[in-house]
DNA sequence: TGTACATCAGTGAACGCGCGTTCACTGATGTAC
DNA sequence: TGTACATCAGTGAACGCGCGTTCACTGATGTAC
């Protein structure tokens, strides 16, 4: 194990054991076992430390989540990923502040960037299968946004007073709003321009480039329809 | 205006227009014109001032809402308070940051457990019509956390790259899950229970304390039927 | 009505601490001739 | 094969700064006699 992987370990563990605000460059330097300036020569700064154990958390989260995955059915695939993101939280609540938690305006987290664009992926064959109600990318934005506010909420509640069954509720709600029947669907206006769109995204076409980026937009503007309010 | 409301304010104004990093004392004390001290007879230490600048607020908070409210339509009230939420964290992002969004594990923000506590006030006057389909406690929890969800990905995303239909889409999909039709509803036994649960509540009748706390924990789980997983 | 005294909000100046960061150096490793 | 030199990861010690906090004091206000 060399240097930088020995003091991001070290530094995980103490973000971990003693949570954010002991979290200093002279206590990862200590914990580390090594001088301060060495932490300087191999991250730069402290951001850059942060950074580091940031994808290192990230690489872990993500590294439990390939083990479960991939299934036949993408749409329990997004159940599980649901249920596993949930449960990361729970399980590295400091890490998980740090990655999903962390508010600056206007400045989006980097986990939150590289998990949405895992879920849209995963929508992405859902979409394929002409179950997705909406787009991808806006599907994903609110799986995302309503898994980490859950979470957020369970982390902050104390462990005895937490609702077992909030994120599966939660869960479910979202994913039925998103996911419709399987197939050219019942009421499919939207269901269907979606998987045109995928389709047409996935393999080779008659269309320009501009023709293909035309009809993505129609078919969006068909997918969303009318805004409720 | 007492020193200690213009202390209120001018840190209420250093914290939206600086941000929380630039939140220290010796900074407040500046802002207000005043030596360090003072802040300490008033608020005792830090901790002190950002909960009296929190506090501050959520009086906000909560005054900008009382404008609105209240309606004959308990529904429309809720929704409205949703909008009212997720405005209010657009439009002071690092006050919502501090509120909401500061995450210790364990440790629930006050401006949350007062939210909560609204919320469930206003859903058992819905409750309380029959349009209820799950116990106010639970609908409350969902509604918060994945309004806090929407409302942090939302100001964490650069304001140019905000999909403005994200929390109105958010808020149907949930309102939608957790109201249902007005009076006895179709599938209703959840929503009978509930109805019975909140007239228990809040009218005289019959039964002995401990037969009430039986009838409201057998409401419950009839209400709660099976969890789906 | 006038004086003596207590109360207390706020001042001015400083405390020590831990922070992020940097300087000058050491000692091991690899390379050229 | 042996010596001279360059590279570079890591050390030891210190820098200055801003932080939260506290000490001793001042001057205004209210109260008792």
């Amino acid at each position: 194990m060399d240097t930088r992987e020995r003091i991001i370990t070290a530094a995980a563990k103490l973000l971990a054991d003693q949570g954010a605000d002991a979290f200093s460059t002279r206590a990862v330097a200590e914990a580390a076992a090594v001088q301060a300036p060495t932490l300087y020569r191999l991250f730069g700064d402290k951001q850059g430390l942060i950074d580091a154990v940031t994808d290192h958390g990230f690489e872990r989260y993500l590294g439990a989540k390939m083990a479960h995955e991939p299934s036949e059915d993408p749409v329990a695939d997004l159940r599980a990923g649901w249920d596993h993101h949930t449960r990361y939280g729970l399980e590295n609540p400091d890490f998980y502040a740090l990655m999903f938690g962390s508010v600056r305006p206007g400045k989006r987290p980097a986990a939150a960037q590289k998990g949405h664009a895992l879920l849209v992926g995963l929508l992405g064959r859902i979409a394929a299968q002409g179950r997705l109600w909406m787009p991808a990318d806006l599907a994903g934005e609110l799986i995302l946004a309503t898994n980490v506010g859950v979470t957020l909420a369970l982390i902050s509640t104390p462990e005895a007073d937490r609702d077992a069954g909030l994120s599966a509720r939660a869960r479910e709600i979202v994913i039925g709003a998103i996911i419709g029947e399987p197939a050219v669907p019942t009421g499919g206006l939207a269901s269907r321009a979606l998987a045109l769109d995928q389709a047409l995204r996935e393999g080779e076409h008659v269309l320009s480039v501009a023709e293909g980026g035309l009809m993505h937009d129609w078919l969006h503007r068909i997918a969303l329809g009318s805004p409720e309010h």
